[in-house]
DNA sequence: TCGGCAGAAATCGTATGCAATCTTTTCCAA
DNA sequence: TTGGAAAAGATTGCATACGATTTCTGCCGA
């Protein structure tokens, strides 16, 4: 997988930042698996399909970089992160102790509006699991993600929000390299529980099914070291 | 206070990354509260001062503008963070969803070498106290934030870590701004005591006692907005 | 065939230049 | 004196150029 295979939308060259723009749109491919853990994301390669120059095109590599999305080496270039199991229990850890605080300051601020737009996109991720192929998996991903970031959001804390931003991407990654099953039906099941807590206002509740959900989750992954880590540093794509 | 008036080391032109050198001094300069929240950090100035060009300046400045503690203006340029009262509180409300459990963390896995390393920072930070002057207080807030850093440090997780990095930062900004008195002979106490429950290995108490600790610190702010906001944010600086 | 070395090509780090935008100053009329 | 418009100045956004570093490639000798 390479990066010159994908096509982006063009970035609108209007008064926005175009840098933000082009993170957003890889940050995008990243999370949804069409850029594989190790990718090269070379500046100049990334300038030219966003049709902007370097400079540009390592601002958006540097916020990548920033989130844990992106590795930099000095002199070599950035890649798609390729996170080891060790980091990745690190990031459920940071999950399990923010997560269900985040569920907690949500339940006490749920609005009628909120709760619509939570089932939206409760639907959608059914839609998605409903459908069969590599497509529908990714965006059934994506769509799990988002429940959590809609979560933070209503939690209205934008610091959280944006930790939680991180960890969900990372996530993302996590589970397209560790993932074992399909166990996101399950995944959707506990979201609409804990909908169901949220919207009766039952904060304690909703931190509890939070935190199952997370190690649910973190359950699917297999962590093993495949093999010597010596050889998985040199294998590294 | 401007940035002009401040003296910074030479950045060693070697082979670490010039950007993340500048980046740091920067940061420190802020905690420190060398640079007043509001102050202009043009890239120019900024380049000028650690001789390099406004390419390397910018990339430290948007790494400071990542953390929160430089806010950038498109076309206007890069200053030093004003933060809200509703964004400290945010910061705070953070620290406490986030401290306790790396206090827990931090329980389990403290060495004799951490034990001591601990040691050495709250005499540090007992001499500040006992000191006068502006200076001797600009460094024990600093010390004061180490504290914390340590611990996250102990508790074993790089990205519980980098949160911590970034919350601390942005609560000494937010404590050279709403800060009342000199609280923090008290808090030093309470640092100590921490210490002390987690050298017995007591993860409840410290996790306890660091939810208390952050508690006072942020009693001791006055969030109070002191005018109307409109006003507030015509006289910004 | 294989290891290794030299040159070529690619890529990054950084400085600098130019256009666009914002800020400040100047100046004139009311 | 005050208001406001226009010019001058300063600063940022971005592209590009060039040296430095790394990676690739082809060749040679063992």
């Amino acid at each position: 997988m390479n990066i010159a295979d994908q096509t982006f939308p063009a970035i609108d060259g209007a008064n926005e930042d175009r840098a933000q723009a082009i993170r957003d749109q890889l940050r995008d491919a990243i999370v949804d698996r069409r850029l594989a853990p190790g990718t090269k994301l070379s500046e100049g390669e990334v300038g030219t399909l966003f049709d902007v120059s370097r400079t540009v095109a390592r601002a958006a590599l540097q916020m990548l970089s920033f989130e844990g999305l992106v590795r930099t080496e000095r002199n070599r270039g950035a890649f798609v992160a390729n996170p080891s199991p060790e980091e990745a229990r690190q990031v459920f850890a940071s999950r399990r102790l923010i997560e269900p605080g985040i569920a907690i300051a949500a339940a006490g601020r749920m609005t009628p509006a909120d709760v619509a737009a939570f089932k939206t996109q409760l639907e959608e991720e059914g839609r998605f699991i409903a459908e069969r192929g590599p497509t529908a998996r990714r965006s059934e991903i994506k769509a799990s993600g988002d429940f959590h970031l809609l979560l933070a959001a209503v939690a209205g804390n934008v610091i959280l929000q944006r930790f939680m931003e991180e960890l969900v991407a990372r996530s993302s990654l996590v589970i397209a390299l560790y993932g074992r099953s399909g166990i996101s039906s399950c995944g959707h099941n506990e979201h609409m529980q804990i909908l169901e807590a949220l919207e009766a206002g039952n904060a304690e509740r909703a931190s509890a099914l939070m935190l199952h959900h997370i190690d649910h989750i973190e359950a699917d992954l297999d962590l093993r070291v495949r093999s010597g880590p010596a050889l998985r540093q040199a294998l590294e794509f």
